[in-house]
Order: C-alpha cells, then structure tokens, then sequence
RNA sequence: GGAGAGAUACCCAAGUGGCCAAAGGGAUCAGACUGUAAAUCUGACGGCGUUAGCCUUCGAAGGUUCGAAUCCUUCUCUCUCCA
C-alpha cells in the first residue's frame, strides 16, 4: 500500500486522483473542491485538453469548470498534438502556479500513462523530425522489427512484430537520440517527475461499473454526442481524439458502416451498444493498467491506494482530508 | 397453399467425404505498454491432460461409407418469394 521511497514534495501534500471511466473520480473531485474553497483541479486526462471534445469525454460542464478552478482542460485546439512529455510539463507548471498562489492542487483523471510519466519522468529522448518518422513509416512491421532486433535485442523481444507503433518509436528514439531504449532505461536519467505525489486509485464493482457505463453511454446520446462528433469531424478531421472510444463508434454510425464480426441493432440503440461496449473494454485496460500499481510499478507515489466506491467513499474522502487539511 | 434458401461452437461466419475440434471475425478472460495511451499490441478461448492423447460437438433421428459438418431419407424450425 506504501511505496517505500518517501519523498516529500516541494510544496504542500499533493494527490492524484484517478482510476477507471465513470468510476465517480471526478465528480467526487469536484465535491471535495468545492467542500475545501483553496482546491484547484489538475486534469490528467488525455482528451480534457481538447477544445470541443466534450459530451464524449464526460468533461465537466461550464458551470462546474467556471466554479471550481481547472488547469489542462481545453488547452488545445482538436487537431494540436499532446503527449506524455507535454503532460508532464503542463502539469508541473500548473502545480508551481497553484502552489504560488497558496492555493492546493488535486490532480484528477484517467490517463495512466501520463500519470506514470508524471511519477516517473520520461526519459531523455527528444522528439524525432517528421521526416525520420516518414521514412520509417514506408519499411513494413517485420522490417522495422528486423531493425530494432539488429539494434537493441532486447527491447525488440519486449515488442511484438504486430505492436507497429511500439516498433517506430524505438526506432525514432534511436535514431534521434543516439542511445537504445535499453540503454536509456539503464541510465535512469529520467526528466520530468512530480516526487512525493499520492496516488489514489479508484474503482467499482464490476455490474456496478458496467450500470454506470451504460447509464453513460445513453445520456451522451441525448445530450447530442453524434452531432459534436458530426461538427468536430467536419471541422477537424485529423483530430487524433476522434480516434478514441465512443467518438470511433459514431464515426462508424455516420458512415453506416458495421462492425467488423457481430451484429448489432439499426440505429441509435445499435450505437448506444457499441460505446457502451468500447467504454467497458476501456474499463477493463485501465483496470489493468493500475493493477501494475499492485504489483510494485507505480512505487515511487507517496502513498498508494485502492478504493472501491462506494464503500470505501468515507475512507477515500477522510483520506483526501488528512492530505489537503 | 406453391417455389426456393437455410440451420455450424457464446455470437457472426467459412467449410460440401479423410489434412476438421472445425478458417476468419466478434464477444469474453488474462496480459503488455517511457513521448498518438480513450491509442497500440499479445496470449487463452469445447472438456480433461504437462505432452502423447482421450472424450463431447456442426438442428433432430435414421441410413450410405473403412471414414461424414460435408452424401441419402424423414422430421423440426427459420427466412425470402409467389398465391
């Protein structure tokens, strides 16, 4: 439950607060903030950051962004890119700004990696030229995979020969950082980490989750969800967001395109199916994801711990208190 | 009432005598993941067994054959078209 490296962070006790979708974080986020007038919320999500990208990605409304004060939400136009890398700056900056202000940051939101990033760092590997990332882009997996083994053995073997992206960015990192994967990782030379931040994970029994989702998924559809991704296609089509769960199921649905392999019901009911469906794989990955916090990867945190709302809600909130109070 | 088409594993769907426990998808379960991460990828997936292998499966019941999901007969159900 508690790491064993026990750094105390520059400023006042700081808590990220994730876990997976509809799981409650952020609405339980919002209530401490507004029960604790110096909170101010730090999004850790990687689609919060996008203009637009709203009803989709359950955003807090305009009322509940105007109240409670929110960095990282809508900081970049749909078709801008954000990464781990601009997370963590963003992030820390956001941190310094609140802390200067004497006022108290919780960090809020589902995004994993950003998040391990945060704790982590990142190593230092600059960002690759787009041509070096187009020339790699025109060798097939098992030629990118043939060259990664050539390279760096072993962290071609942690790859599958199907995992392309995997492929290309440990080749990139190669080649515009001059050092292996493997050999970066042994450096330790991290960049970026946040010392001394809890990390609280929440979660929810499996049928009560899956109610949630489902509840979640409808509400979308009557709150407009096809028509922001009508308007947000038409406006941005490269929008790497639009690539994400829910907005590839309307995508499908507008296009009236089936998907591959089942069947499923004409119409809105058949879509309401399929983003309830992708949510709860989603579920299931994040699951996943923080169960690596279980098993010791997540151990540079402050502290560590699960909470399965709503029975530990108490527990989870006396929790924030002794942090924040 | 008449004419066709079809019933395959949890679902969709290939397979028309042996190489079929049965392609391929999907779902599900489990997992990986240091710069697109709500992305991307991997494994398992009828049952038992560590392997060999054994057992139960292709609507039902019979039959032909050394051998059937595949051929024949009857039955049940579904769908389309004509009346």
């Amino acid at each position: 439950m508690v790491s064993a490296s026990r750094i105390d962070p520059p400023g006042k006790p700081t808590a990220i607060l994730t876990g997976t979708t509809a799981s409650g974080k952020t609405a339980l986020a919002l209530e401490f903030a507004r029960a604790h007038g110096e909170i101010e919320i730090v999004n850790a999500d990687s689609l919060l950051v996008f203009r637009g990208f709203d009803i989709g990605t359950a955003k807090p409304s305009e009322a509940e962004l105007a109240e409670i004060p929110h960095h990282l939400v809508d900081i970049r136009n749909p078709e801008e890119s954000f990464n781990a890398g601009d997370f963590i700056l963003a992030c820390d900056s956001a941190l310094k700004d609140i802390h200067g202000r004497g006022k108290r940051a919780l960090i809020t939101g589902g995004t994993g990696f950003y998040l391990k990033a945060l704790i982590f760092g990142l190593w230092d590997s600059p960002k690759s030229p787009p041509e070096m990332r187009a020339r790699l882009e025109l060798l097939t997996n098992e030629e990118l995979f043939a060259r990664l083994l050539e390279k760096d053995e072993p962290s071609a073997l942690r790859i599958s020969m199907g995992d392309r992206y995997r492929l290309l960015r440990a080749l990139e990192t190669i080649e515009s950082s001059g050092k292996t994967p493997t050999e970066l990782e042994a450096e330790a030379s991290a960049r970026g980490a946040i010392p001394g931040l809890s990390l609280l994970i929440t979660d929810r029994g499996s049928d009560d989750l899956k109610k949630r989702i489902a509840a979640r998924s409808s509400l979308m559809l009557t709150e407009g969800f096809v028509e922001e991704v009508s308007r947000l296609r038409e406006s941005y089509p490269s929008a790497r967001a639009l690539d994400s769960v829910g907005y590839v199921e309307v995508i499908r649905y507008l296009d009236g395109i089936a998907p591959a392999g089942r069947k499923i019901e004409p119409g809105t009911e058949g879509l309401r199916s399929e983003i309830e469906l992708a949510t709860n794989q989603l579920a299931k990955r994040q699951r996943t994801f923080f169960g690596n916090a279980s098993r010791g990867q997540f151990t540079r945190a402050r502290d560590l711990k699960f909470f399965t709302l709503e029975p530990d809600r108490a527990t989870l909130w006396k929790t924030l208190e002794d942090l924040y109070c």
